[in-house]
DNA sequence: TCATCGTTGGACTGCACAGTCCATTCCTAG
DNA sequence: CTAGGAATGGACTGTGCAGTCCAACGATGA
């Protein structure tokens, strides 16, 4: 397989067929896409599509999963490796709204193509449950450091209550899509994360 | 317009196209559906199609976001018109996952045209928040009526709480999906509902 | 019984788009 | 400066699918 990227150069086209192809997903959904607009918008021709990524389109878009995957993370940098303090927490809850609100679209780039993804490529799925299963492993990991440092009950399920961040990230930003604006998904969000943030030292029956 | 509907035989022939059509677009999405399958489940022919639906493809999906969005209340009778005590939350929760559990496919019907149309067809995506928020409404009607029993803080914001609501099912089906376990959609539906079920140390076995 | 309108059948058109193929240019090592 | 592999260009093919068209069938009222 030393087809794909060898040169430099070549990588770099490659990273740029990605990136492009991501930003149409974004805005159009994969039916939405077509390999004549991404060759457009990267100036590139048909043969160097194929050429760097072989399987065609299913494997441009599973590229792209991947890719998005690892950006999401990305964004949530440095706070997503703390998350031991409700500070914390509040700062990395603002960082992600802004990360979706520049995004200049509400929606998702992993939760998209989820939906979409589902019904027509196994594989391009297993990719993207393995990035949500990483993001909410993370938080379940922040989770634990707030149950350590006894800001949270130690008896919370703290996997669960991760799923339930990540569900309800991805909820809100499919209500706020139409809405064009951020509430839907603050109010999800703060909803959530609400046994985290409330209680300041006392615990709530 | 009396082109599309006059008899009760042709009527009852357009149902069963809009039906057949959600059936695939849940299993297939959008994309995924075309005309000739549609065709094919239905036992019809094409000019029968652009006979009932003389706006095409675009306005048969249109349809079925509407006719979707109606079963989805409808199956929620008759508790989505209670909620006025916990008893009757916790029923219109274990429905409303056993509904999604009868799908056979781990998918909103609304959620899933809601993605997908959205980069499409705005009118479809109108159409669906329309849906959303009725949906909202009804459950924002019983939260209200839970804190005119005095059951819930009179404080709380009643919209508010019914957007995480319906944002959690959303999520919690997307995260379900992949899984093919009600879980996720449990656990996020759980910690969202949680203000409602747990008050006043009553219930909440 | 005929006339009219709704319903149905299915062949046909046109296009958009994934994927193929070969020719050409670019880069770098030797 | 040259040979070979990588990178690029772009014409071409095949097909899946939305949408068109016309011809036939069926019911209902006059």
């Amino acid at each position: 397989m030393a087809t794909t990227a060898t040169t430099e150069k070549g990588r770099r086209t490659r990273q740029r067929i990605i990136e492009a192809t991501g930003e149409q997903i974004l805005a159009a959904g994969i039916g939405g896409t077509t390999l004549d607009t991404v060759r457009a918008a990267t100036l590139t021709s048909k043969s160097q599509l194929f050429h760097y990524f072989p399987g065609g389109k299913t494997e441009l878009v599973r590229e792209v999963a991947v890719w998005e995957g690892e950006q999401l993370l990305a964004a949530q940098e440095p706070e997503i490796h703390d998350l031991g303090s409700w500070e914390s927490w509040r700062r990395w809850r603002d960082g992600l709204v802004a990360y979706y609100l520049g995004q200049g679209r509400w929606a998702c780039p992993i939760g998209s193509l989820a939906t979409e993804a589902a019904s027509a490529d196994p594989e391009t799925s297993a990719l993207i449950t393995t990035s949500m299963s990483a993001w909410k492993d993370m938080l379940a990991a922040g989770v634990a450091r707030m149950q350590a440092a006894g800001h949270v009950d130690a008896s919370a399920d703290g996997d669960l209550l991760a799923t339930g961040i990540v569900a309800s990230i991805q909820g809100g930003i499919i209500l706020s899509q139409p809405e064009r604006s951020p509430r839907p998904l603050e109010a999800v969000l703060d909803q959530v994360l609400d046994p985290l943030l409330v209680r300041t030292g006392t615990s709530r029956a």
